[in-house]
DNA sequence: TTTATTTTTTAGAATAATTCTAAAATACCT
DNA sequence: AGGTATTTTAGAATTATTCTAAAAAATAAA
């Protein structure tokens, strides 16, 4: 007789689903990293910080660390499952859509809404300094009330 | 007879100017405050983190608490003597260039570059959700070797 | 399937940047 | 100079994140 600690919120497919992208990326499948991910991944892009992540794990019954959550997030980070976007430097923020684009940030509140690249035109680009390279290009557009 | 500690490193002409500067974004004059802008100012646009401003006003011989430091750092930036730039939710880092413009970073140095505005044609902006205005835009081209 | 090996998870301590506290020092106003 | 408000300070407190070392779970081997 197998124990099914709380999996049985994910159907078997869904399971499947995504211990294939885990296992896609170099992650072993275990509960947590299940769970986290269809957390993450069930309801389109999403922006989490690790507390607001945690509140939710636990809201849906599943008692996972702190420590857990951080390291989850930054495995699916290094993994490219995820990217961290950099808005605030009070907080991580982690972006479940990889596509290039850019960001709204609404401070007072911690919202960020993506917006796509083409929304975007950056026409010039300036050259970089000698030696270096363009690792990326992020646009935040703060808002205020 | 007059203590002068180590004021002796601004010319009269020096410190006037910024007492004035001071005075006119509605600071008091201090001697902690005098040097930290002395520092900050005296050599074109620069960036700065609290703990490179620290050590540099230390080895300047200037007996400064680090809560001093991040008090200025602060107080600066609220009365526009500086603004802070959001590059690494690590360190906290402030710009002496108040002009609106942009930035290389290279993370694995802690070095920021400063673009002009002009640099780099953001054309079409996005509109912004409904009942939020923009508040500033923030282009950071993040560098690599 | 049992056993051995490697990877994960965990609680709690550790770290690092920053803020807070309340007391002593300093600046400014009259 | 004297009185009041503002600053500075040392050190404690806070907060997000990482580290540690041990227990648990996952894979590989037998």
């Amino acid at each position: 007789m197998v124990k099914t600690p709380l999996a049985t919120s994910l159907t078997d497919t869904r399971r499947d689903e995504l211990a294939a992208r885990l296992k896609a990326h170099g992650l072993r499948t275990t509960l947590p990293r299940l769970m986290l991910a269809d957390l993450l991944f069930a309801q389109g892009n999403r922006h989490v910080t690790a507390e607001k992540l945690h509140a939710e794990a636990r809201a849906a019954g599943l008692k996972v660390s702190q420590a857990t959550i951080y390291n989850t997030l930054n495995q699916f980070s290094e993994a490219g499952l995820l990217r961290e976007v950099q808005v605030d430097q009070a907080r991580s923020y982690f972006d479940t859509n990889l596509d290039e684009h850019h960001h709204f940030y609404v401070e007072q509140e911690g919202l960020l809404i993506d917006i796509p690249q083409e929304a975007i035109a950056l026409e010039r680009l300036p050259d970089s300094p000698e030696g270096f390279a363009i690792a990326g290009v992020d646009v935040v557009i703060r808002l205020s009330k």
